[in-house]
DNA sequence: TATTGTTATACTCTATAACTATA
DNA sequence: TATAGTTATAGAGTATAACAATA
C-alpha cells in the first residue's frame, strides 16, 4: 500500500515547510489554525472552532488562553445562551490575520504552483474523495 | 488555493483514523512509527531512525527511552564506532510488530480500498510529486 | 438530564541548545 | 574539530475524565 506511505511523506514535507513559516510569526500551528479560522468571521463559539480545526475542547481552551494572553483574540459570553463562549479576533488579531494569512498562502503557492493546473485539480479531487472515506 | 485545504483536511481525517487504531495497542503515533521503521531490519542507529521518521534527535531519545521501558526495543553501542547507538526490536517488540503492523495496514486498507485502483495510482503519483516539491 | 466550556492530570512531542564521549 | 547521542529547559498539544454553569 505505497499510497499510504506517500500520503504520510507528502504531508510531513508539506507541514514541515508550512509550520516553519508560521512559527516565524510566533504562532504555533494550532494557534495559526484558530486565527485562520476566525479570520473574516464575526467570531465563533469554542464548539464551532473545535469542529473546524479538529482540536478537542480541552486542548482548545489552552490554545485560546494563549491567544488571549497575546491579545490576539477575546472571549465574550453569548447573551442568549450563557453556556456558550464567543471567540473573536481583537483588532490586533485581525491585523495579524490580514498580514500573515495572505503571506502564508503566498508562501505555500510558491511550491504548489510548481505543479501544473491539471494535476492540482486532479489532486484536489482525489484528496476530497480520500477525506470523505475517513 | 483549495487544494491546500483539502490536503490538510484529508490528512487530518486519515491520521485521526490511523492514530486512534494505533493507540489501541498502547503506542503513540511516534512510537508506532519507530517500531514500524525497525521492523524487518537488523536494527538502526538513532541517526538513521531520525532520518526515516523525521523525529528530531532530542525527541527521539525520549521516544526510544519509552520503548525501552516497555521492553519493545533495546540499545547497543556499535563496536566500530562507539559514538553510535544501535536500536533493535526485542523479541517482544518484534512480536508486537508482527501482529500490529499487518493489522494496522489492514485497518487502513479497509478505507483506501473504497477508491478504485486507477484513482489510487493517480493519487500516489501526485503525492510523490507533491513531496518532491517540498 | 443534556450541553458548553473549563479544569485537572499525566503523558508526550517540539524546538533549541548545551553537553559528553568518541572520532 | 566534527560527529552521535543525551540531557536540559521551556512550552505546547493529547487523551481522558471530572466538574461548574446553564439550559
Amino acid at each position: 500500500m505505497p499510497v499510504i506511505r506517500e500520503l504520510a511523506r507528502a504531508y510531513q514535507a508539506f507541514s514541515a515547510y508550512s509550520d516553519a513559516h508560521v512559527r516565524q510569526f510566533d504562532l504555533t500551528p494550532a494557534q495559526f489554525d484558530v486565527i485562520a479560522t476566525l479570520g473574516n468571521t464575526q467570531g465563533m463559539t469554542m464548539g464551532d472552532i473545535g469542529e473546524k480545526t479538529l482540536i478537542t475542547k480541552g486542548t482548545l481552551t489552552g490554545v485560546v488562553d494563549r491567544l488571549v494572553q497575546k491579545r490576539l483574540v477575546q472571549r465574550a459570553t453569548l447573551v442568549d445562551n450563557r453556556r456558550c463562549v464567543m471567540v473573536q479576533l481583537t483588532p490586533e488579531g485581525n491585523q495579524l490575520f490580514e498580514t500573515v494569512f495572505p503571506a502564508h498562502i503566498a508562501h505555500l503557492k510558491e511550491r504548489f504552483n510548481q505543479l501544473d493546473a491539471t494535476d492540482l485539480d486532479q489532486l484536489q479531487g482525489l484528496l476530497t474523495q480520500l477525506r470523505q472515506i475517513f
